[in-house]
DNA sequence: TCGATTCGAACCGCCACAGTAACGG
DNA sequence: TCCCGTTACTGTGGCGGTTCGAATC
């Protein structure tokens, strides 16, 4: 028996919200996210049948249970036997998806007997047109799920599910620190276990692509923009993970794989235990308003690897940061050393090009969080630009254009 | 070394907002 | 005595124009 719905405290929870940190029933989840556009953009998964509190992000085939990365570690990462257990990623899907939908996106959906008919009886009615939002938002995993954005796009815009969706993919590798090509990104549209063979994937990589969608850029990297710059540039991430034997554990960060900046000059990495690593270290990194602190971690030969610094109003629009941030740094660090490497050279030098000219022109402007807030400030009298008590002399009145003496 | 330029932080008062405490039924 | 809903109180942060110091050229 799992724990209850956060929400009605009824039901047993069986989807987990990352934006909203709570585990939902099918019911709520629906309710809950069907509220507005925002909340459709939410991106949900399952919830570990082990420890009921953590997002899944893999599930595993024998033993039919859907786990977070810190019971997959700490379930399949110590026993070889165990290890040895098929897993396939579990994708995370937005909007109110109907029951055939969310076949579509979890191929072992029906194998979870508490799931099927839950859905089946709250949403199994549900069409996906009624849930579909009027801005064009759709439903991730069903309808993208025959219309894949095409991998360079696949960053882009509200959270969808990997192309691979409707073929969960078969982890044959033990997890841990052997396993260098784990698809553990949740981040929709990641180019997971294939990424490894597909250098396409690297060389469809557009920056004026991610330019787009990370239009806070330095706002979100934070520090280690400057940093990670030097190392594009030189192509040093690539030596500097390969030289550590370092491999990107994806899935536990929104915002990981452009990393590099603390302890990657002297190798100064803070051991941390797994559980830092899964999701919901990701989700206080999501969480939490700060400044920009690149959080490098290594748990023996692996990195896991985590932003922070993104404020909570940004999070759901760079959720799918994780893909991204990672091209920005060129390869992608679990990818081998190849022949190719100096084309890709050629590439990166353009696409630094490229970003910096961007860069240049980019306009940074201020979003205003509370109109009545500003409709306020813009009618307060100053001096010498200080709000000044009401009643008291101002040298500016920006209704009047009068001063008071 | 100095001047010019650029950039970002700080400042101010008001009040919306969130969280907590107190209170009554 | 406990629970629940309402009200009161408190602390925090955001808002914009200007200034000023640090950094850069």
């Amino acid at each position: 028996m799992g724990y209850l719905c956060d929400f009605c405290g009824d039901q047993r929870s069986l989807v987990y919200c990352r934006s909203d940190s709570a585990c939902l029933c099918l019911s709520c989840d629906r309710n809950v996210h069907s509220a507005n556009a925002l909340s459709r953009r939410h991106s949900r998964t399952l919830v570990c049948e082990r420890c009921n509190s953590q997002p899944a992000f893999v599930r595993s085939v024998e033993e039919k249970i859907s786990l977070c990365q810190n019971c997959d570690w700490l379930g399949h990462g110590t026993s070889p036997s165990s290890s040895m257990h098929k897993r396939q990623s579990i994708n995370c899907y937005s909007g109110c998806p109907s029951a055939a939908e969310f076949s579509s996106i979890w191929s072992f959906f029906l194998d979870i007997p508490s799931l099927g008919e839950a859905c089946e009886q709250e949403l199994g009615l549900m069409s996906i047109n009624e849930n579909i939002p009027p801005e064009g938002q759709n439903v991730s995993g069903s309808t993208e799920v025959t219309d894949l954005p095409s991998k360079g796009k696949s960053w882009a815009g509200t959270p969808s599910i990997p192309e691979s969706s409707s073929e969960p993919r078969i982890l044959d590798q033990p997890p841990g620190p052997a396993n260098e090509c784990v698809p553990k990104l949740y981040c929709p549209g990641k180019k997971a276990s294939g990424i490894c063979e597909d250098d396409d994937l690297y060389d469809d990589f557009i920056m004026d692509e991610v330019d787009l969608e990370l239009e806070n850029y330095e706002e979100l990297f934070g520090m280690a923009l400057s940093h990670s710059e030097e190392l594009f540039e030189n192509g040093g991430i690539n030596s500097l993970f390969e030289a550590k034997d370092m491999s990107a554990s994806a899935g536990d960060s929104h915002c990981q794989g452009a990393v590099a900046a603390e302890g990657s000059s002297a190798g100064l990495v803070n051991p941390i235990q797994p559980a830092c690593s899964n999701a919901a270290s990701a989700d206080s990194v999501m969480s939490t308003k700060t400044e920009p602190i690149v959080c490098f971690t290594a748990r023996q030969s692996q990195s896991n690897i985590s932003f922070s610094g993104v404020t909570k109003d940004s999070a759901g629009d760079y959720q799918d940061c994780g893909a991204s941030s990672m091209l920005l740094m060129g390869e992608p660090p679990w990818c081998p050393p190849c022949p190719e490497s100096s084309l890709h050279s050629a590439n990166r030098s353009n696409a630094v090009m490229r970003y910096k000219e961007k860069k240049k022109t980019r306009k940074f402007e201020k979003k205003v969080r509370y109109a009545s807030r500003k409709a306020r400030a813009d009618v307060r009298k100053r001096v010498k630009g200080r709000f000044v008590k009401a009643g008291d002399v101002y040298d500016y009145d920006p209704l009047n254009q009068t001063r008071s003496y």
